[in-house]
DNA sequence: ATCAGGATGTTATAACATTGCTTTTAGCGT
DNA sequence: ACGCTAAAAGCAATGTTATAACATCCTGAT
């Protein structure tokens, strides 16, 4: 196991450098990394825990200074999405940033019930298990979901 | 790894053996196993796929011939899912029964994006390296999402 | 200049979920 | 049986998340 990105402490600079590196990343994709589609992704990066779209939407509006739908931020993250730059958490009905579009591997979130940070762990022996399961199933994986949610260390030592 | 529950091939037979097992389950635990409560779990189980809140309450408005507001299904399903009795797939906000409502256990749902047809596996080792993981980061796991989406071995034999 | 495709704007609505409050019902002691 | 209490269910309104359908704009290739 090894974490890969906790979001509790992102520096700016991290964000820049993760900026830069999905911008990259689109070029040599051949798809667009538009204003709106930069600004989305830096909000995601700038909350320390995952967001909304509607709430993405409303940090948007007011970090840009113009109204938003909500269709244009659905759009803009299923984009962030597609290339891996963004993640959904299923159990919140919520987006983080990947620090990571390129290489695939097993992403397990642990989200803190109180604080909603979300650390993101790789852990590829569970991803190894899991793909045995599926064999025995002739199940073809398309798309893994691997959410924990609890209390994390900090929250705990608040206690 | 062990199967534990295929939705697909749900007899009478076990629909009736399920609710027996939930009323005698609700009994030791001195809980209320309601007419509601009791259709909604036959409804979940019935279906051979997981079922939107919205879904039950149009099927359990068809089988019982009376009306139903989102609040009393919602209620009732959280009732499902606090006894065990019943799972959320976050990644499709749907329900499904679950078989073992007493044991704690290792669930992994694989869920298809054709058919809908969702299948819990228990995968012990698999719960055993996210706990390692959990202690690695001093993180306490309330519960666990895990599910992977795909296409199951019925619907990869269709193509 | 024109056209094609991707991106965005606009409006409406679907799908999912909760809050606050009232009424009914079940279980319990008398 | 009676009345009490707490759990359950009814009800209306609203909040939250997500998509459909269609129009327009921008950009780059010919």
């Amino acid at each position: 196991m090894k974490p890969v990105s906790s979001m509790s402490p992102v520096t700016h600079g991290q964000t820049i450098q993760a900026l830069a590196v999905a911008a990259r990343l689109c070029v040599a994709r051949g798809v667009q990394f538009t204003e709106l589609r930069r600004r989305l992704l830096e909000t995601l990066w700038v909350a320390h825990e995952p967001l909304g779209a509607y709430e993405a939407l409303r940090r948007l509006e007011g970090s840009w200074g113009r109204t938003l739908k909500p269709t244009t931020v659905y759009r803009a993250l299923d984009f962030l999405l597609e290339q891996g730059l963004a993640v959904r958490i299923e159990s919140r009905n919520a987006y983080v940033p990947c620090a990571h579009p390129d290489q695939p591997h097993t992403s397990v979130f642990f989200v803190c019930d109180q604080c909603r940070v979300t650390i993101e762990v790789d852990d590829s022996e569970v991803g190894r298990l899991l793909k045995c399961d599926a064999t025995a199933l002739g199940f073809d994986v398309r798309r893994r979901v691997l959410e924990l949610q609890g209390t994390c260390a900090h929250c705990l030592a608040m206690r």
